[in-house]
DNA sequence: TTGAAAGCGTTACCAA
DNA sequence: TTGGTAACGCTTTCAA
């Protein structure tokens, strides 16, 4: 059996909220003397006290609980090192602030999001690419405090999110390949990218920068079966000098896709990636790539979602509408250069 | 506010167990019409009703939440995919059951494990590498369902554990470096690692293989800084000609720092590591490695621990001395070669 | 300075 | 078939 805060006073001979007082130094209109205290710290340790959270949390309504969403469409991937960087990021901004982290069934399933609202958790991270309108209003509604990572500034409005600059990071791409020589670049992404807020900002981004050096940029929309590549590439191969991948993910799956087809990279096509994480000094060629501080940013947002959590009690809620980018680099390696003449 | 189960009671003018028993199918003595049933379920609907968690696992005495432990001395690591796939296994396991995964600081942080028995996990999973002898004492004094990884069987008595078959994975290394001619051999380790039971574990059945192939094998505790491995090198050059390592992360670094020292591999050190994840695929040369199934251990070792959760309310404790290994496979890949004459 | 009592939202037990 | 009552372990308010 437990012992209780009830069983620990008695034995102390002291009343319960004596207890409570002491230990978690609750209840203001309380003091309890030196002797007391020392007396119940004694017998708390000698029961073996272990004050019950969950009635804590109960009482308190507050769980130190963070809810985190990360998963994107099924697992973690084993050669992107991009979860373990978000999660280092998110780990050190929660633990540091003594929140716990949970990875909820209802949330990381996307099942029914009713999780969110259970009282389980203080702040909800939605750290996946993924939300359409309807999910957005219950977060809105719910009332909970909430902070969206991947969310391009502008597509939520009402919510603070945190997000690289896709716009100054397609630029650098575009300006990097044009620089090298190349006309006909292409933005590649998966299907399943496609369908998020970061994809449709990131080809946008593309556009945008595509135009801007007088260019036309075309998309190329992967399933990621290597057939579906060899017909692309067989109908395509004299429109196209350079590729911007979303990731580095989809970026190692076309060298592979390359490779096997005999393509030469960067000779006969260059290759650019997004994340340049450790996973772009390992790909043969090295992978040219954007590099944006996921760490940062996931540290950053977690900060924000605390800071909003402890200020929700407040009267004035502490601007909710917060939304940041974070300038990206672009780690020039060995897959990309001029094109053939 | 929060609509309550009361409060729904009331608007349907129903005690608050009748709402209890129709929403969440408690109270076996409680039977209730068709007609108030629906009707239950149409106020609760109207009302936005959301039962409170924190209130039910007070009164339940269990919160279908597993406290994971896995950091392992600070950060996930970028390169060796070891973790994602030990989330993968874990989140796999955990979510199909329902159970939410959960990281805490007090755990993961290694200050005072209290937070194992202040209510808020249902089960334990520690699969970190470290643990010391008073923190396994606590453990099983604290009669909460607890699963151990990376614990090598014997080192553990009364808790189930699950871990790789060390002493077959290295006998699997020493045949291979054997067969291919050498004699040389040294079992390479970080400080680090050389302190926790796996480690110990490893090395064991390393002098082990050795022993039975006629050999004497010998250690190289590394302290990561690179002259200290050009110190190695530099005074037992003539004594070795492959290295087996304690991980694929440590024979990743071990290959960086040939290449720094133009050590030749596999001509000039054959070298092996341990995990066989993509990540060896793309080392330079890519490396031979043991291949453990991590994410399947992860798994099993999920549901061994949500078993005996389940049955901890038994009157049997199902069988708690359990202790698992998994044969182990080698991948063998450039890195490994015949010595030179 | 201390204690008694009333909740937090839920479920189990027992009577009706 | 139903409903009251007590309890889970803690904290706050109010009264002594």
């Amino acid at each position: 059996m437990k012992t209780t805060m009830r069983q620990v006073a008695e034995a102390a001979g002291v009343s319960a909220m004596a207890v409570s007082y002491v230990l978690h130094g609750t209840g203001k209109n309380v003091r309890v003397s030196a002797d007391t205290a020392s007396k119940i710290r004694r017998v708390a340790e000698e029961l073996n006290y272990r004050p019950n959270m969950l009635a804590r949390s109960l009482r308190n309504r507050q769980t130190n609980m963070v809810g985190v969403v990360f998963q994107h469409f099924g697992r973690l991937s084993e050669q992107n090192p991009y979860y373990p960087m978000l999660l280092n990021g998110i780990m050190n901004g929660l633990f540091a602030e003594g929140y716990t982290l949970a990875l909820c069934p209802q949330l990381m399933q996307g099942g029914s999001d009713e999780a969110i609202l259970d009282g389980r958790f203080d702040g909800i991270l939605w750290a996946r690419p993924d939300f359409n309108e309807a999910s957005i209003e219950r977060f809105k509604t719910a009332k909970i405090p909430l902070v969206l990572l991947h969310a391009p500034p502008g597509s939520i409005q009402g919510l603070p999110t945190f997000c690289a600059d896709n716009e100054g990071a397609l630029r650098l791409v575009v300006d990097h390949l044009r620089d090298l020589g190349h006309h006909k670049i292409v933005f590649a992404i998966t299907e399943v990218d496609a369908q998020t807020a970061e994809g449709k900002d990131r080809t946008e981004a593309f556009h945008n920068a595509m135009r801007d050096s007088g260019l036309t940029g075309r998309v190329f929309v992967w399933n990621q079966q290597p057939q579906e590549f060899a017909m692309y590439w067989a109908a395509n191969r004299n429109q196209v000098t350079a590729m911007a991948c979303f990731s580095d993910t989809l970026a190692g799956n076309i060298l592979a896709a390359c490779r096997s087809l005999s393509i030469r990279v960067p000779e006969d096509l260059s290759v650019v990636g997004f994340d340049s994480s450790t996973f772009c000094d390992r790909t043969a060629p090295p992978l040219t790539s954007v590099s944006q501080p996921v760490e940062k940013i996931a540290y950053e947002a977690v900060m924000q979602l605390i800071s909003l959590i402890r200020s929700s009690n407040d009267a004035a809620p502490a601007m909710p509408n917060l939304s940041v980018t974070y300038e990206c680099g672009l780690d020039v390696r060995a897959s990309t250069a001029p094109p053939r003449a």
